[in-house]
DNA sequence: CGTCCCCTTGAATGAAGTCAATACGCGTGG
DNA sequence: CCACGCGTATTGACTTCATTCAAGGGGACG
């Protein structure tokens, strides 16, 4: 998808994106993360899991192209996402510390991860302190969006959960320049959905044609369209504050 | 509470206990742990922030005493504790790279804060690996804690949520060295339950009642005792593997 | 052309919220 | 010492939200 691979696209590219968002990356600050992301690709369908609880962590992944989760189930199967990654996501940066995954992370469309070496990671930490910050800002936010899901799971309704989760991705991929105008791509199923706000499959389809009807969203195939975001931000309590996007690192901020 | 101001116990003592489940720290490390704890107290009625949503970050704080929480509001009052802090917790090691904190803190039971400054800090990580690595584990297992929050709100029922969160604090505390066979302090209001579990009050009591009358747990007072955890733990679909508390750093184990 | 996966719909059931009244415990001030 | 007030816990009756079960429809793909 997004045709990464034709297009010979910059494998960091969405990296950089993002952390743009928090400050602005040197060229040489760009060529180090094009380095770390130089590494052996491993590509996936989607339903495969990246990596499965129980697992020795041994690399940190860059995710390059497609859309995965981070999810648990329980021993009755019983299934939680707990967070999506999009391109140019990291999933967690010290993982090697522990010795033991505690959650798994699979793909949600076909997918493609770089692996970073530990030294690789170590390295640019080390001789990149601009980059350093905006890895440790990225953490931050990814807390912040986890705390968010528990404010979601535990106070909003059904209906403005699912709209808040479908203003959390847009933003998302509006940051890294995946969105057109009001419109985006939503490679997910109802039932993915329904394991991510914590409702049945059922009640994510009536309520999904509840959003419909009130003109909230226009979800077909794999395309949402979000007409009016301001008022699916106010139907669901939305306040952007927590992905901290207003470059709060510009004081960072490389000259060239 | 638990009397450190009058037993003179070492202020970096809860973060060496709880530090000391991942890996065994030198009396050095120990040492510098004391002295960064050593910075100016602060004291908090229950109820009172520490950190207030909007606030700039300044300081790391490490909790000496009492309880807080970590809470954020939505527009229409709804609540939503989003974590739990014990002695010897920290708040997030790296926050002042934020502009703006995106939640709040607030003390649940009379609490001392010590303030800790960015260079006390930035001294510790630079001199002491040992100690950076230990405090990674912490945040690893910080956002592991997040993450199954995430999982008991999307799929526990009421029942196994709250058996759960007793579960998770229960052994957090015995960490800790507070707890005493199977009874440990609960200075929590049901009302206070119901906003980290995503119930009513009302349906809190309810559901506490049907765990005291399986036998599952007796509260009391501030006093919660769990007669028999395993079966709390069969009942709550608790898994303690995210916690990682068997010293999975172990191989950096100080030798003195 | 059939199969599989996903989406959609209806009807019945169950879990949890709301509202409202009452009870309890504890500290304060008269 | 007792009365009062306040915060917290408890209980009942009713409503709302969400799940479950079951059946049918549509589209992609071999």
């Amino acid at each position: 998808m997004n045709g990464n691979a034709a297009s010979g696209i910059g494998r960091a590219e969405y990296l950089v994106r993002r952390l743009e968002h928090f400050t602005r990356l040197s060229a040489d600050d760009k060529r180090a993360l094009d380095r770390i992301a130089a590494g052996p690709v491993q590509s996936l369908r989607p339903r495969d899991d990246l990596i499965h609880e129980g697992d020795r962590p041994e690399d940190v992944h860059l995710f390059l192209d497609g859309w995965a989760c981070r999810y648990e189930m329980l021993e009755d199967g019983r299934r939680q996402l707990t967070s999506f990654f999009l391109p140019g996501d990291f999933c967690d940066m010290n993982v090697f510390i522990l010795s033991r995954m505690d959650h798994s992370i699979a793909a949600l469309t076909p997918l493609r991860v770089a692996r970073i070496s530990r030294e690789a990671l170590q390295e640019i930490t080390l001789n990149h302190p601009r980059i350093t910050q905006a890895l440790w800002w990225s953490t931050l936010v990814t807390q912040a969006i986890q705390r968010e899901w528990t404010v979601s799971l535990g106070q909003r309704t059904g209906y403005e959960r699912l709209g808040h989760l479908l203003c959390e991705l847009f933003m998302r991929l509006w940051m890294l320049g995946l969105t057109k105008d009001d419109t985006c791509e939503l490679p997910l199923t109802q039932s993915d959905l329904a394991d991510t706000v914590g409702l049945s499959a059922v009640h994510v389809n009536r309520t999904l044609q509840e959003l419909r009807s009130r003109g909230l969203i226009v979800w077909k195939g794999r395309r949402l369209t979000i007409p009016d975001y301001p008022a699916l931000q106010a139907a669901s309590l939305f306040n952007p504050n927590y992905l901290h996007m207003n470059r709060e690192g510009r004081h960072l901020d490389a000259n060239d």
